[in-house]
This record gives C-alpha cells, sequence and structure tokens, in this order.
RNA sequence: UGGGGCGUAGCCAAGCGGUAAGGCAGCGGGUUUUGAUCCCGUCAUGCGUAGGUUCGAAUCCUACCGCCCCAGCCA
C-alpha cells in the first residue's frame, strides 16, 4: 500500500506567489481535507514518560501540534505508558510542563494509553477467539532463535496452532497474574517468513507485575508499543498519526491491528526523520546517564538539550519554535548544525531582551578628574532599536569597573578599546582618557587612573580627538555583586554519539566557568526568574532558576553574543 | 545474496518535465555610543554515479554506488 494516499486529481489548486513552500505533511494533509478524507485533523504527541524531553521532542511538538494549528485542529497529549518499569509520574509533570511553555495547548484531556487498557485487552480477545493470536511460551531466548534472521526466514513457533479456548484460557491467566514474567506471551499471528521482521507473529502482551504510575496494580499484563499505539489513535479519533521514521517498518503492522479488530476509526501513520544536531545527543537514555552519573546537576542542567534545560539556560520557547520552523520537516537523515539553534535564540534575543551593563572580570578605573561625592545619573535605552522599552539610570562615579580584558598597556590600531595614554568611549557615558596602570608586586594590573574628556556626553570630543571604541562599566560604589555563570557546548566532538564512541569521552571539561565576582548595573537588581537581558558586548544572561537567591544573585549565560573580534584574532 | 528508507552547496532545505527558492555558516562592503543588530553584495553551468526517454530531465526509466533503520517480552 502506498504512503501516500493516491489524492484524488485535484489539479486546478492555483499555487499563491511566494508562499511558504509547504513540507509533505502539510501537503498530506491539505490534500486530505480537501478531498474530504479528513474533516477535522487530530493529531498527537505520544511521549513515553521516562525520561525528560529534549530538542529532538521540540521537533515533534512543533510538528504535531503546529499541524492542528494550522489547519484548525486539535493535538492530543497522550502520553504512551505501557511500559511500567521504565516510566514515573515525575516525568509526566515535566513533559506537561514543557509542552505548554513552548506555548502549546493540548486538545481535551491529558490522555495516557493506560487509559485504553480494557478495551485493549478486549481486542485482544478479539484477536484470540479469530484465531489471530495466541499464547507462546517460549522463553526469550528460545523465541529469538525461532524469529530467524534479516536474510533467514522464523520457524513456527510450537505453541502457534493452541485451541482458542486455550488460548482464552492461558490469556486469562497471564491476566491475573498465575504466571511468572517471562513465563509465556501473547503474540499476534501473522507470518514467521515475513521478511519485515515486525510481522513474524510480534508479542502483542507481556507480563509485568510492576506497578504502574496510573494504573497502579490493576494489570500484570501490559500490551506492546505495537499493540498499542494504532489502537489508541483509532480510540481518540486521530487522523494523522506522526511518527520517527525508524517506525516505517512497523507501519505495515500498524495497519494489520486496525484492519484484524473493530476499530472505530482508521488513523493513518505518517514518519518523518527525527532532529539530530551536532554537538549534541538527543537519546533520552544517554542523557539520563548523564544525569545519574552526575556529570550534569540535573535533566533541566543548562547545559542539557532537554527542554527544561533549554528553559533554564535562557533560551525563549519563541527561539525554539523558530528554530524547528527554519530546519523543517523532511524524511532524509541530516544532521542539522548547532549553529542554527544558536541564530534562533539571538535572533528572538536580540529583538526582545531589555540591555543591561555587567563587568564579569572588573577593573576599577579612578577618574581622576571627577569628584569622589560626584555622582551623575546617566540615562540610557532599555533597547538600541525599540522605543517601548523603558529607560535605565546608570550611576556614574569616581570610580568604576571595567572589563579587565577592555584595557591594554598598548595595542595595534585594531584594538579598539581602552589603550595607555588613548581615548574610549565609556557606553552611555563619557569619554575617558587612560593615563596610568598601576601595578601589583607581581606586576599584574590592578588599576587603572584615568581622565574624563569634559563635555563629551552625546557628543564627540571638542578637540577632535574621537575615542577609538565603546566600552561597557559599572560604578565602583552603585552595582550590584553577583555570579556569572558561562556555559560552554557540553561536547568538544561534533558527532559524540557517533559509531561505537563513548559519549562520555567527548564530554567538553571545560563546559561551566563561574565568576563569582562579577558587578552588574543596579537596574539588574529588579531581575526575575524568566527574564532574560543582554549583558551589552557580551552575550544574553537570565537569572538562574535553581541557584540564585536574593542575596546573591546567579545570571546564567544564554549565549554569547556574535563576536567578530574573537574570530579576527583566531585567525591571527 | 532479506525487508524498509534516503542521497540538491560546508549545514538545513525548496523543487512535483520548461532550464537550480530561501535560511544558517562563510567571504566582501556600508551604517552604528554594543567588534551586536541592521543593510547591500557574493556564494551549485549543476542536483550520488553512469546510461536512456524527451524539443527540453534535479524531476520519468534502467543499472550501479553510498548512507540510515529493522533480528527487545523497549518505545
Amino acid at each position: 500500500m502506498s504512503d501516500h494516499p493516491s489524492a484524488g486529481s485535484n489539479s486546478s489548486v492555483e499555487k499563491p506567489a511566494a508562499e511558504k513552500p509547504q513540507h509533505f505533511i502539510q501537503q498530506i494533509i491539505r490534500k486530505d481535507l480537501e478531498a474530504g478524507k479528513v474533516e477535522k485533523v487530530v493529531t498527537r504527541f505520544p511521549p513515553e514518560p521516562n525520561g525528560y524531553l529534549h530538542i529532538g521532542h521540540a521537533k515533534s511538538i512543533c510538528l504535531n501540534f503546529g499541524m492542528a494549528e494550522e489547519f484548525g485542529g486539535v493535538c492530543h497529549l497522550r502520553f504512551d505508558d505501557t511500559n511500567p518499569e521504565k516510566e514515573n509520574e515525575e516525568y509526566v509533570n515535566a513533559i506537561k510542563a514543557d509542552v505548554q511553555w513552548l506555548g502549546f495547548q493540548w486538545g481535551g484531556p491529558v490522555r495516557y494509553t493506560s487509559d485504553y487498557f480494557q478495551v485493549l485487552y478486549d481486542w485482544a480477545l478479539h484477536l484470540i477467539r479469530q484465531g489471530n493470536a495466541y499464547v507462546c511460551d517460549l522463553n526469550p531466548d528460545e523465541a529469538r532463535e525461532y524469529r530467524g534472521t534479516l536474510t533467514e526466514p522464523g520457524r513456527n513457533s510450537p505453541y502457534r496452532e493452541r485451541s482458542v479456548e486455550e488460548n482464552l484460557d492461558r490469556f486469562e491467566k497471564m491476566r491475573r497474574g498465575e504466571f511468572e514474567e517471562g513465563s509465556c506471551v501473547l503474540r499476534a499471528k501473522i507470518d514467521m517468513a515475513a521478511p519485515n521482521m515486525n510481522l513474524r507473529d510480534p508479542v502483542i502482551y507481556r507480563i509485568k507485575k510492576a506497578k504502574h504510575h496510573h494504573t497502579g496494580d490493576t494489570w500484570s499484563i501490559y500490551p506492546s508499543y505495537d499493540f498499542a499505539h494504532g489502537q489508541s489513535d483509532a480510540v481518540e479519533g486521530v487522523t494523522h498519526s506522526i511518527c520517527t521514521l525508524e517506525f516505517e517498518d512497523h507501519r505495515p503492522l500498524y495497519e494489520w491491528f486496525l484492519e484484524n479488530l473493530p476499530v472505530p476509526a482508521k488513523p493513518r501513520q505518517y514518519e518523518f526523520a527525527r532532529l539530530n544536531i551536532n554537538y549534541t545527543i538527543t537519546s533520552k537514555r544517554k542523557l539520563k546517564q548523564l544525569v545519574d552519573e552526575g556529570h550534569v546537576d540535573a535533566w533541566n542542567d543548562p547545559r542539557m538539550p532537554t527542554i527544561s534545560g533549554m528553559r533554564r539556560r535562557g533560551y525563549p520557547p519563541e527561539a525554539l519554535r523558530n528554530f524547528c520552523a527554519n530546519i523543517g520537516v523532511t524524511r532524509s537523515d541530516s544532521v542539522v548544525d548547532v549553529g542554527m539553534l544558536e541564530y534562533a535564540v539571538r535572533d528572538h534575543l536580540d529583538k526582545n531582551a531589555p540591555r543591561a551593563m555587567c563587568v564579569l572580570r572588573p577593573l576599577k578605573v579612578t577618574l581622576t578628574n571627577y569628584a569622589a561625592d560626584r555622582v551623575e545619573e546617566m540615562r540610557a535605552p532599555g533597547h538600541p532599536n525599540r522605543d517601548d522599552f523603558s529607560e535605565r539610570v546608570l550611576p556614574f562615579t569616581h570610580t568604576l569597573y571595567i572589563e579587565d580584558e577592555d584595557f591594554r598597556e598598548e595595542a595595534n590600531k585594531k584594538y579598539k578599546r581602552l589603550v595607555l595614554g588613548k581615548r574610549v568611549r565609556l557606553r552611555n557615558a563619557y569619554v575617558i582618557e587612560a593615563d596610568e596602570a598601576i601595578k601589583d608586586e607581581s606586576g599584574e594590573i590592578v588599576e587603572i587612573r584615568a581622565r574624563i574628556i569634559e563635555d563629551t556626553l552625546g557628543k564627540d570630543p571638542a578637540d577632535g580627538v574621537k575615542p577609538k571604541g565603546v566600552i561597557h562599566w559599572v560604578s565602583a560604589t552603585h552595582h550590584l555583586n553577583c555570579e556569572v555563570r558561562l556555559y560552554d557546548r557540553l561536547f568538544s566532538d561534533p558527532a559524540p554519539d557517533a559509531g561505537g564512541k563513548n559519549f562520555l569521552q567527548a564530554i567538553n571539561p571545560e563546559n561551566l566557568k563561574v565568576l563569582e565576582n562579577c558587578k552588574a548595573e543596579i537596574s539588574l537588581a529588579g531581575a526575575k526568574v524568566g527574564d532574560h537581558y543582554q549583558f551589552e558586548r557580551s552575550g544574553y544572561f537570565c537569572l538562574d532558576s535553581k541557584y540564585s537567591t536574593l542575596e546573591k544573585p546567579v545570571f546564567n549565560r544564554t549565549i554569547e553574543l556574535r563576536d567578530t573580534w574573537a574570530k579576527i584574532q583566531n585567525q591571527q
């Protein structure tokens, strides 16, 4: 059967000029709607609550909820909870929060595959009565042997021809918990010689005496993914069941159940390529390992590619959605450059984050011609390109801090910062000129003595000697002490996951730098968790939701500004 | 020497028989009190390879090559 329903030829659809190209899922849905095959689009996002959602799930969420949104339908949130051994409620709650944070709302209640355990059980009975399923007593090793290999057909299980009565009886005993785990399973009777391994009498129910986070001890048998997914879609009236490519081989099985069971609808499955990003891993199992072994703080560690980690890091939900829109949806395997994600984050933050100044590595500057008790209130725009942001007030005083790296005793003309004997513009304030660098015993520069050039607020020096550049600063007496955490990529290998590599060895040992003596402008005292700021000339920052306190604010660097200066330096 | 997919620029990706969109990255330039943003320009004589069909092929056909997925009582 064809992947794409051979839609009635509706060739007279005029193509609107200069429209955004539609990806194949959009094309399929639009045709289904136009052909009247579907009245209202229903999709679903079906995570298994066995870990936290990551950037790859964001793509799926944007696709599934996005299609519902775009075509006036709904998207269900359904927890695919058929394996109680790995799932729990912490994950359920985290997943719900993540989906909502991304800005999506599911249609109707939160659903669980476990809501359908009774129907699924009844349908298993139906299959048995039709002679389409049997209880098989082969142990796992034997079952593997009987299954055959990729190139050799399997053999029929010796239990394949049990009578309906015996199957009914044994399945009932499975249900009642009378058999040990692993002693038997219920299998669909399809074809042990099928070239598609999924059709070689797949397991549809297995015994698990674990307590289920949602159904408690009600069941001692649980349906397999294959036996649950399509039927759940059918029960919910899902029209387009979108999943990743590795499930393509399962589609014939998905359809086999729909055809052999009295289901209320016939949903269709479509597959797209899952997201891969370089320098990143998107495997729940490996992400869990990073957490369990303490390589990171938690699932929501700002270095994690989890949705909660990116949230804590300061990635705005809009950036994630834009990113997903930018990468598209196709069926070809690909590895997206992490630069695309970073672009989306910078792009949104640049347009929306208020500006502030914060000195990360302070170097004291004393203004010898500025009275020690004088305080001027400089006014600075909240955003250079928007007038709907409120102004900030910056106290300007006799002693200031500038960035350690913004001063050099001598430098070539490419260095556009403060140089001994030269001028620089203090952003939103005066032009100053450096007269002297004071060093300690070890030769370390500990203070700069400088002068302001009078009458340079909003204008160049009257003598025509223009400053070489602009640097940020903070008053040494009127500021907010804070801690800043600089994150770098978690992995230094573009493909930490590839081949037989051990991804733990690809961990970047310098993925976090904590600066405890940072000086922020006082307006930042009002920062709240969830606010985003651009620390000018530095990057985008936000308060850390875990470590920040009123006494000691902790800012996470979400991402650096694009830095062509660093690029120039690296080229030399 | 099974089955299912996928190959368009460094990366992502349009294209659906009429002569290679767009974005990211890069490069060059302009504006700028952020080395940011913004703006302009540049970046595939060629679509995995080789044949074929056609007036015309990235699009159709054939063969080959490469990569991904499948042998859980995971999803």
